[in-house]
DNA sequence: TGTCAATATTGATATCTGTCTATTCTCGAA
DNA sequence: TTCGAGAATAGACAGATATCAATATTGACA
């Protein structure tokens, strides 16, 4: 009896030397969509936009203390990966948020979760 | 009749010179969870575990690709950050899906998405 | 057309992080 | 107790990125 005999008996272990099922799935892309919302500044910016509708870019300058250079940045990083919508009206830019890309960037989790 | 009158007739948007609402939250520690799992090699792990039930760190190597003190230094992250549980069965290390940390990790993903 | 204001882009820099090699730690077994 | 194997830690380094200052772009309006 050996000791992988045991963890297999046991629990419902793999036992170490197990060739594994790798699941398929774009994990760059998934987790390149996470890291543009795993961001302190980015998630402070998506929660101001959620809790007030839509946003104008120069109404972020104050709240955040940031450049506004800086905050064009982190928007734009947002809107590319679907996470905000984007609506210029005159020299001011509106920002909103983007429930379908949201769900997206979130699906990986959510699929962690249910296969679990 | 100003640019921010016809707005606010027009939109529901926040003219600008609007003082946001900024909700109350530590973006600092979400954004620090959610980077946890966005990254490429974790989230192949975390489908690998989900996928194979509790798997010892020595099988992840071959899949990976990766050393053995790289692979392990992100077990650490995901164990630290609460999303995979870990159980010691002699000298292997047995990692498996905490789905309540997962759930904690996805909440303010979840909040963003309920609120708009 | 010319000017002003809001936004976007560019370039530079400091910090963070994923990876490796080398080493240490922790068990189980002889 | 000693040896060997798996795991964890430490230190170093390259690549990514958040930030800012400076500049360019765009659109409204006189």
């Amino acid at each position: 009896m050996t000791v992988c005999d045991n963890l297999l008996a046991e629990t419902n272990a793999c036992p170490p030397g197990s060739v594994l099922i790798v699941p398929e799935g774009d994990d760059a892309r998934s987790a390149a969509l996470l890291k543009v919302v795993a961001d302190t500044t980015r998630l402070k910016i998506l929660r101001i936009i959620a809790a007030n509708g839509s946003v104008c870019a120069c109404d972020l300058e104050a709240p955040l203390g940031l450049s506004q250079p800086t905050i064009s940045h982190h928007l734009r990083q947002l809107f590319d990966a679907g996470a905000v919508t984007k609506e210029k009206r005159g020299t001011w830019a509106y920002y909103g948020i983007n429930a379908d890309g949201l769900q997206e960037i979130n699906a990986p989790l959510v699929k962690l979760l249910s296969h679990s």
